[in-house]
DNA sequence: CAGAACATGTAACCGGTTACATGATTGG
DNA sequence: CCAATCATGTAACCGGTTACATGTTCTG
């Protein structure tokens, strides 16, 4: 498990809310994590009483008050051990690849408007990357002279994640044409 | 969910014991989706009450006696009921993606060996994947002449889903040395 | 004889998902 | 005024993970 440790990231990245956090893992985080704002609270609640994170309550203008989360010493400090500690290459979960093989025990042409829809999506992301991309990680870095390396650090390591987002949709998108020219050979030849 | 799914498909595809349905979630079928005996022993005991699969006492010699499991028309119905259901296309979860952005706030060179970890697992299956490709999807269709379309079918969505495995692991690897390569920027010269 | 492989299970725990619930404020 | 956005939560459920448990037979 890791949520607490990309909670971490994000907090380290930008202190903020609950909400915010949950908004957040709707895009940049959520490229590669996802998480629904009944986790984040609970979670959120967990790491305040262990005392990892600070909390800090902000009135504000025409809106609801929300609570600031910020990251305390301890919370670095798990930080840093986490990242320290080895993991296990995950393997993919594919629902669609177990969906593929199935479709030799059913009708194959079948699936072919799901893997169709599957592609669009995956298009959709690779245009919302490369959007990203261009907006944030094109042009002089911000950073000034005087506190150079981790502003850098952050923006650079941003930008390789970002990178292997943009390569997977790539990937995906050039399998799932396989997939369909695959898919299509047992259509009307059947 | 779709546990009972994957193992629809690969009783499907060949019955078996709940411990060689165990034994392929490590190798074929776990190449995209991963299980347990216990996951699958409880999951195939609720298959079996819900008369989604037949049971037939083995006895072998030399050998624990074994039950072999096949698919029973209800747990067809339900492959293809779930076959025609569509799924969301999933995001990807990388706690890997989570440690680099998390770097910036670490010693960055400190993930390098970890990244480097990964890389090999990488390249070790693509090796698998690319050697189960030579030996099970080269040479001449096993289907003879008469029984031809569904055993090719078969084969032909097996061997995609294994290029998409390969596609995968290729991504990954050069992914990977790009993160390496950026890492390595933030070494020697901080 | 010991260890690996075969074979099948139970129980506890925990994280993630889904559903439900509340309330303020801004903009059309 | 109604819908959308901001903001924070509770509760139930369920699937997946980990630990524990048992017994056989083949191989070295």
């Amino acid at each position: 498990m890791a949520l607490e440790h990309a909670i971490l990231v994000s907090l380290l990245e930008k202190p903020g809310s609950g909400y915010e956090l949950a908004r957040r893992f709707e895009r940049s985080i959520g490229y590669f994590w996802t998480a629904t704002h009944q986790q984040i609270y609970r979670v959120l609640k967990r790491m305040e009483s262990d005392g990892w994170v600070d909390v800090r309550d902000v009135p504000q203008q025409g809106r609801p008050d929300k609570k600031e989360y910020s990251v305390a010493d301890l919370g670095r400090a798990a930080l840093s051990s986490w990242l320290h500690d080895p993991i296990e290459p995950e393997s993919v979960r594919h629902d669609l690849a177990v969906k593929i093989r199935g479709a030799a025990f059913d009708d194959p042409t079948a699936l072919i408007r799901e893997v169709e829809r599957h592609r669009l999506a995956h298009r959709d992301r690779l245009a919302h990357y490369l959007a990203g991309e261009t907006r944030d990680f094109t042009g002089p870095a911000v950073s000034t002279a005087g506190a150079k390396a981790p502003l850098d650090a952050e923006r650079e390591l941003q930008h390789v994640v970002l990178r292997g987002g943009i390569a997977y949709e790539r990937m995906m998108i050039e399998w799932l044409d396989d997939v369909l020219a695959t898919l299509a050979r047992f259509g009307p030849g059947r």
